[in-house]
RNA sequence: GGCGGCGUAGCUCAGUGGUAGAGCAGGGGAAUCAUAAUCCCUUGGUCGGCGGUUCAAAUCCGUCCGCCGCUACCA
């Protein structure tokens, strides 16, 4: 039976350029997705861009467009990201699209008919030139009794009519759901700060405004629009075609799991899956928080001016480059830093050194001592075996990663094997077999070819462009790329290419002085 | 303040009770098929400090120090 595989990225706020912690969020799914693609599940990856809210429409109105102009245009840009990220989407939800619309107000409506929404009002400190309401504790009170906002505008307490959801019958079903579902929630530091915040009691949320009106209506009260979260978090059941039942990508719900960075992890543990109870619907199976990057050991910021724009990167790293690098530099979950010597470092080590310099040699000997001819398996010898077996385990190690998400820990798995690898060439010598018994050089190189093959085929949701090129160079048709065709040794007598080296060192260009 | 995370070799980190580990960097050697790439050996740590539990602690408990995060309606 096919097994289903829903996987999303968190929805992009359109209040900015995307920049690399974007592309490493879209990327890390990408590979998560591309993994069970390639091992044969029945994928839906959905990503998408959150377009309401008074941000983006002062933003727009600062230049003067319409808010749905402006935000047309940064989640093209999104969507552009990813295309130029090699990221392979089956989904992408604009939260300004009817369909979203239709399937926010559906959930809205259920919430409400099950009892969980109630008007009254919701009441602050508001701060009428930021148009924002100010939390306590980032107010400044005056000797005069006054109160300023952050940005020193004057404060007033506000009453604005707010519909409210009621979170706070929420807490022991929470509670729950985290005791019962142990990985709900991860990383465990996340999981144990929501836990601790839900325990410290929860209020109900107020899930309406009437002070702007760039969002989706609230059903019945167009006087109202919908808070941000009850909108965006909806946009996962626009994606499995909600509320059509009969949509074909019903099948997909729930998803398996919702990558978030760790800011937003709050509103998908706690405001989510309490929505969703209360509207009867199937909670997801997992909530999953990963780190952020810093840029050369510096926090990345405007301000800064550091900010890495992912295209520049790919352009001169290479693509496949800059995603190995983002995927193996980082526990999934941990924060990381980007450094261009790091990143040189790994090219040149891991995938020009190990991967690239591995293939070349056994590809080029193969060219040059069997005319190109892939071998036969010969009779395995003990130190064959036993590489052999341990590329044969690689499957099940990487997709035990994969179902984890520790896809840097997939990759530690495949360079283990890749340095057997190369001790491997260095000992069973088929240069100098060459000479003294070349059948047994044939089968040394047949045992790398079939080492390497299991190598490419796994690494293929890293790297995708430079493994199809492997994968031709080592006579792999394209339907026995998928990770079941590993279980088939390919058939001898196949004519191998003319390899060509697919990884080169990069060498840092002089700095000027 | 409360809650939580982190602190292990020069660097990045793994390791949750039983003789300190990996990769990179450093040192020595081998090999020459290959992108001067590879392979082997090796230097290096009182596992943040102190105290406790235990036959045994990086690993459990307490305390202190340092760094970081969360502490709801901007996302």
């Amino acid at each position: 039976m096919t097994r289903r595989f829903t996987i999303t990225t968190p929805i992009f706020y359109v209040n900015g350029a995307p920049h690399i912690g974007h592309a490493y969020t879209s990327i890390a799914c990408d590979v998560i997705a591309r993994f069970h693609r390639l091992d044969g599940n029945d994928v839906l990856f959905v990503s998408g861009t959150d377009e309401h809210g008074q941000k983006v429409e002062q933003s727009a109105k600062a230049q003067n467009v319409p808010p749905q102009e402006f935000a047309d245009r940064i989640s093209q840009s999104f969507r552009q990201m990813q295309t130029d990220m090699a990221v392979q989407t089956d989904e992408f939800i604009r939260t300004t699209e009817t369909r979203h619309k239709k399937a926010a107000q559906t959930l809205w409506k259920k919430v409400a008919e099950s009892g969980h929404i109630y008007l009254d009002a919701y009441e602050g400190w508001y701060s009428t030139r930021d148009e924002m309401f100010v939390g306590e504790d980032e107010i400044t009170t005056h000797p005069d009794g006054s109160r300023t906002a952050p940005s020193g505008a004057p404060l007033e307490w506000v009453r604005e009519p707010s519909y409210f959801f009621r979170l706070s019958e929420f807490q022991d079903r929470l509670l729950r759901l985290y005791e019962e579902n142990p990985d709900f929630i991860g990383p465990h530091g996340p999981k144990r700060e929501i836990i601790s915040f839900v325990k410290q009691g929860l209020r109900d949320l107020s899930i309406s405004r009437t002070s702007f009106r760039w969002g989706v209506e609230v059903p019945g009260d167009p006087d109202h629009v919908m808070y941000v979260w009850f909108d965006a978090l909806a946009n996962y059941l626009t994606a499995v075609g909600y509320p059509d039942l009969e949509d074909p990508r019903h099948v997909h719900w729930p998803a398996d799991v919702h990558v978030v960075g760790k800011e937003i992890i709050r509103f998908h543990c706690i405001y989510w899956p309490a929505f969703l109870m209360a509207a009867g619907l199937p909670l997801p199976k997992r909530v999953f928080a990963h780190g952020w990057w810093t840029v050369e050991g510096e926090k990345m910021s405007k301000s800064l001016g550091n900010v890495l724009d992912p295209k520049k990167l790919a352009d001169e790293f290479g693509l496949d480059q800059l995603r190995f690098f983002l995927m193996r530099e980082v526990p999934f979950g941990g924060d990381s830093n980007f450094s261009r010597r790091s990143l040189i470092t790994r090219m040149n080590v891991e995938l020009a050194n190990d991967l690239g310099n591995l293939a070349q040699r056994t590809l080029s000997q193969v060219a040059r001592n069997l005319e190109g001819v892939l071998p036969e398996r010969g009779t395995l010898t003990e130190d064959d075996g036993k590489i052999l077996a341990q590329a044969a385990l690689l499957p099940t190690l990487t997709r035990n990663h994969v179902e984890q998400l520790a896809i840097s820990d997939a990759l530690e798995d495949i360079w283990k094997l890749i340095r057997e690898a190369n001790a491997y060439i260095d000992r069973q010598a088929p240069w100098i077999l060459k000479k003294e018994n070349p059948a047994r050089m044939a089968d040394v190189l047949r045992v790398l070819v079939d080492v390497i093959r299991t190598v490419a085929t796994l690494l293929q949701p890293y790297m995708p462009d430079t493994m199809e090129k492997m994968l031709d160079q080592l006579g792999v048709e394209k339907d026995e790329r998928h990770i079941a065709a590993l279980e088939t040794p390919l058939p001898g007598g196949r004519v191998l290419p003319k390899p060509q080296g697919l990884f080169p060192r990069f060498v840092e260009e002089e700095k000027q002085a």
